[in-house]
DNA sequence: AGCCTGCATGAGTTGAACTCATGCGGATGA
DNA sequence: TCATCCGCATGAGTTCAACTCATGCAGGCT
């Protein structure tokens, strides 16, 4: 710039009021009080050294000055909002790849995708379904994750949008069939991700000396969903993840008791992109999600 | 604005920095450090939530959405610099209304005038003869006044833009002439409001029980001046205003003493109006002539 | 005359914008 | 290979532009 431009505060204070030829509504137009408005056209009218408005009775009115000024500074700040406006609107749009379990996806995620891409058409939605953590640092093109546990992960930005109850299922040809709590010590009690729930559950039931089964190790919640299924042991399950089958009567619920989940599902992505526009806008919408599906506790 | 814009100096910044490649350069340009302009553009790609440039190691590029935003933002400072020059230009440009005393401008105003007028032709000049202080608060329509004195007037903006040596001037006619400083106690030492140099000089050339004749006062040191032309006496003068009457002959200097003024010729307007560009050309303008035409000190 | 509205202003506060100091990575030249 | 230089990044601390708060004033209205 051949000259210092005033202050450019001032000159956005100074467009408000001409435009709303009123500093009191200027100012609640741009979230502050009429006196800032004040003082910032009062200091734009001494840089510029020339008075820019008229204060009469009637409200305000443009000088000469003013009305040289207001064209170019009112065609600058809507060239401005335009601009951003359009690189936010891009940036929301285009590709967002997102790294699910395959079990969270085929339970949870793609039965509600439909919702997401409804509201976001723009968004090209690629998931990525991958039972291990992801390591951002080493693939770039993931954008958001969806992990379990809680929430405590390094220089990741971790919202939690799912919080859950947590109780046994198994299958209703289970054999011996439960009829009370203490007839788990005849079965499996399955050892996947989610045994650390079956001491509190089991110390809620009054039962002792029962433990997940050492001998069998699942490394995926889907396999030991499977597993119940199957009748080969009772399984501990998220009430959101197995609603399915408990609809379909693949899975039954044995007991009433339930405890909630310490684990929460957390959204995850690097701290430097939280606000990318098409992350936090697939963030929002789990929150959103889950939200609205809260399981009905019991 | 439907939507809040993101920092207006961070936008700056990116537009400086999009232009110079550089965060360096854009720094010198807007005269703050290189630190300033990185936290300003981390900030801006923060609220903006996607990033404007990439560093590599040959310098800066711009990312897609740095190229989508750029030609806004430089449209927009661009507008604004143009708008805000106009109503600059526009303003130094108009009527000026000067206000000096009739032998000021006689003596030294006039015949420099065309100078200002070729610098600044858009201003139209307005010389208002007065040999009385204005006063600004009545005569509202005076823009700038010319005034002798220590410069100490409440309210007002004063500028100091001549000094001069001060020193005795007489007709070559005076009889008896002027042989030493002694020579004056035959003579009336004219009584203006130059007088109280008087005393200084007198005791800088060791004369005593000499004063300025009380029973002739003038008020204007245009009069003191025709007075002493006439052979009535000997008037005190400042070298910048007696040149005329020097190099013509009508008046000499007897005596090579001469003590410095401590009245100055200021510049003076009402302190709020001290901006205006049209003031400000030509008060600056005074200034530039006062020191061109310093005179030659004895 | 009293009340209301909107702008003006001084005093005090706040936080965006800045500086300072320093670190890091990459390029270059010896 | 190493030392040096350059330019960007960053945290800590500082500065002052921008703000709020409180209040005053002028003019219009009832």
């Amino acid at each position: 710039m051949a000259r210092r431009l005033p202050s450019l505060h001032g000159l956005r204070a100074f467009e408000a009021a001409a435009r709303q030829l009123s500093f009191t509504r200027a100012a609640e137009e741009l979230n502050v009080t009429q006196s800032a408005v004040s003082h910032q056209i009062r200091a734009l009218e001494e840089q510029m050294g020339v008075a820019l408005f008229r204060r009469v009775p009637q409200g305000l009115l443009l000088t000469e000055a003013g009305q040289l000024l207001l064209p170019a500074v009112r065609d600058a700040f809507d060239r401005l909002a335009v601009g951003v406006e359009r690189v936010r609107e891009h940036e929301a749009s285009g590709t967002l790849t997102v790294s699910v379990s395959p079990y969270f996806a085929g339970r949870w995620l793609m039965p509600r995708i439909g919702r997401f891409r409804a509201l976001h058409p723009g968004i090209e939605l690629r998931i990525s379904a991958n039972p291990l953590y992801v390591d951002f640092t080493r693939e770039t093109d993931i954008d958001l994750a969806v992990r379990h546990g809680l929430g405590t992960w390094d220089g990741l930005h971790a919202v939690r949008f799912l919080d859950d109850q947590v109780f046994p299922v198994c299958s209703p040809a289970l054999r011996p069939p439960l009829e009370t709590p203490e007839d788990l010590r005849h079965h499996a009690l399955l050892n996947d991700e989610m045994h650390h729930y079956w001491d509190a559950w089991l110390a809620g039931a009054g039962l002792t000396g029962l433990a997940p089964s050492a001998g069998l190790r699942l490394t995926d919640i889907g396999l030991a969903i499977q597993c119940a299924i199957a009748g080969q042991g009772v399984a501990m399950a998220r009430a959101s993840l197995i609603e399915e089958e408990l609809a379909a009567g693949t899975l039954i619920r044995p007991f009433a008791l339930s405890i909630p989940a310490d684990f929460g599902i957390y959204a995850v992505c690097p701290e430097a992109m939280a606000d990318r526009p098409k992350i936090a806008a697939f963030r929002d919408w789990l929150i959103a999600e889950g939200r609205n599906d809260q399981p009905v506790l019991s």
